[in-house]
DNA sequence: CTGAAAGCGCTTACAG
DNA sequence: CTGAAAGCGCTTACAG
């Protein structure tokens, strides 16, 4: 292997130098430069980044911590952050809590992170109290998405998911449902994040605003992904009396709940509305009405809030670290799974 | 941050000790090894990654490289390899090409992999000969996932794709279809790896097989995913008197085949039958009859054989870095997208 | 089983 | 704009 001595011998210049030439430092003329550069080239000369790291203490990683990358937000947010990542010449390790409690611990209560990454990426993981101060401990600059997770002295990227459920709801009252069902993620759950509670409060909201009461029994919670949605709309429909719409948390459970509709002989739209939160990719295949989130730019958003001060730029205006979240738009996208109540 | 001198310090002992007693290698006495340990939690010591790196040259990561994570296997597998390498105490670094051609040139043309990580697993990637002796000139141990995609001396974990598209074809025939179409993922674009032509020879081996002659005016390709398989289907349609059958070379593809079908009028499966590839996870709530593929398994497997000899564990019998791959079984999943050809 | 010392390959004040 | 030297915090022969 080729080191920074060799480069310096053939450029007949010091090691610092060649280190100052190679990282594009400004106190170097242009024909030292020139002749580093081509030594280093000759020579096939690549940085060892172990050495770096330990000399000039940057380590050029990011970590992100998602819930389970196999759901299709974080899917969606990683692939956009891990663009701009390396795109801007930093590693990203990925760290996925699959739904682990060990996962979680491992992460936070062993040395994980400890001096292996220059900033923290945190998406829709909330964390308690010890773990908190265990992030703190490492010191470290870091953002977060989804609401409920914010960190202190974090930036935080996210959606309106008061106004997002708002809007879904409003939609089924719009098409004349009165018994409207909302399913949604445990928050006792391990990766509960509070989203759930934002896009309840949502549904509540409009229903009030339109004059009804949120009925408890037609509020059922379960996990947020696929088979939550079903159990929930199992659940639901074990009740009897059966809802004409359900609002699911997020297109994963709304997907589930047309199954268990199908399973259960009820036809969506005509028996049964669904809407969702998310606009997943295959939304438009089941033909799942849905408030769409974006997911790539919220990750790349974050991604730019995280590196922007590490490369000593400032953030832009409005993105200031102590400043409040910043807010992405959603949007009601309708399609077939939401039709007008049947008359009674 | 306190190092590695202030727990020898404490404890009484040369930093070669502490070092030592800290690995768990076996040449510490047992008193001295707990005067450390308990040392190093008093001191809430974590040893420094880029320092023990450059000492020792090994950097407990592994590069982890996908197409495209938002799609089902590369999720389910990058899942289970996290889970696998982090229980191992190893950093998982992820690479996404996400279909850019200057990902992978960034991936292997310039230093993303030198000296950055112990092994590299490679998932369903396959290389241009230039690429591949850039990666050869790394020297590093690997694994592969997925047909097409060997590198000399690296083990491969698969599944039989041949016998899969066999298993999806036959399954058409048993119903009764003779025009059966093929869809699959385009062999020219940069994602591609012959999975897709395996897929297609299976398809082709089974008409064959029962006395028929593929036809290529059934046969399209497009991109690899929902999009392609509802662009692949149009473009069928588009060639008049349309299959009856859809063979499709994975589940994404079907799924968009699905949707292409219904705004066409035509109705699964009464007027045309739908099969896929993989068993994702939402191929049951669109009732798709498909060949599951163990993502997981594949993804748990070859990270176990990246890793046991890097702990200088020996690999199991029959995970020999020399042998032939190791194939995973598949099995046909009959739901609602697949029903018996109707008499003309 | 343990320690003293060298060395891993860079970057960073400091001095000029 | 450039260089000599120290230092980043470990691990590894080597010797005992």
């Amino acid at each position: 292997m080729t080191k920074i001595d060799d480069v310096a011998r053939l450029a007949g210049v010091s090691t610092a130098t060649v280190s100052r030439a190679l990282r594009g430092l400004p106190t170097v003329s242009a024909a030292t430069r020139r002749r580093v550069l081509a030594a280093a080239e000759q020579l096939q000369y690549a940085v060892s980044p172990s050495a770096s790291r330990l000399a000039g203490g940057r380590t050029g990683s990011v970590a992100v911590v998602v819930p389970r990358i196999t759901r299709w937000f974080f899917g969606v947010v990683v692939e956009a952050v891990e663009d701009f990542l390396h795109e801007a010449g930093y590693d990203l390790l990925l760290h996925n809590l699959g739904g682990r409690e060990r996962n979680r611990q491992r992460l936070l209560r062993t040395a994980a992170l400890h001096k292996r990454v220059d900033a923290i990426m945190l998406v829709a993981t909330p964390l308690r109290a010890a773990e908190m101060s265990a992030l703190a401990a490492l010191d470290l600059p870091g953002v977060t998405i989804s609401s409920g997770t914010e960190v202190p002295g974090w930036p935080c990227v996210r959606i309106d998911d008061v106004a997002a459920a708002r809007t879904a709801t409003r939609h089924l009252l719009e098409l004349g449902h009165r018994r409207i069902a909302h399913i949604s993620g445990d928050p006792d759950d391990e990766l509960a994040f509070s989203a759930h509670l934002d896009r309840r409060r949502g549904y509540q909201e409009a229903l009030r605003a339109a004059g009804l009461r949120p009925d408890p029994a037609l509020d059922v919670e379960s996990s947020f992904d696929i088979d939550g949605g079903t159990r929930a709309t199992e659940e639901l429909l074990r009740r009897g009396d059966p809802p004409t719409a359900i609002f699911a948390s997020c297109d994963e459970m709304a997907m589930g709940a047309l199954t268990a509709l199908r399973e259960a002989g009820l036809r969506v739209p005509q028996d049964v509305s669904v809407i969702g939160i998310d606009d997943h990719a295959l939304s438009g295949v089941l033909g799942l009405s849905t408030i769409a989130q974006p997911a790539a730019e919220q990750g790349r958003l974050a991604a730019k809030m995280l590196l922007d001060p590490l490369a000593g730029r400032s953030p832009e205006a409005g993105m200031s670290t102590t400043a409040a979240p910043v807010i992405l738009p959603t949007r009601l996208v309708v399609r077939e799974s939401t039709a007008p109540a049947r008359a009674h």
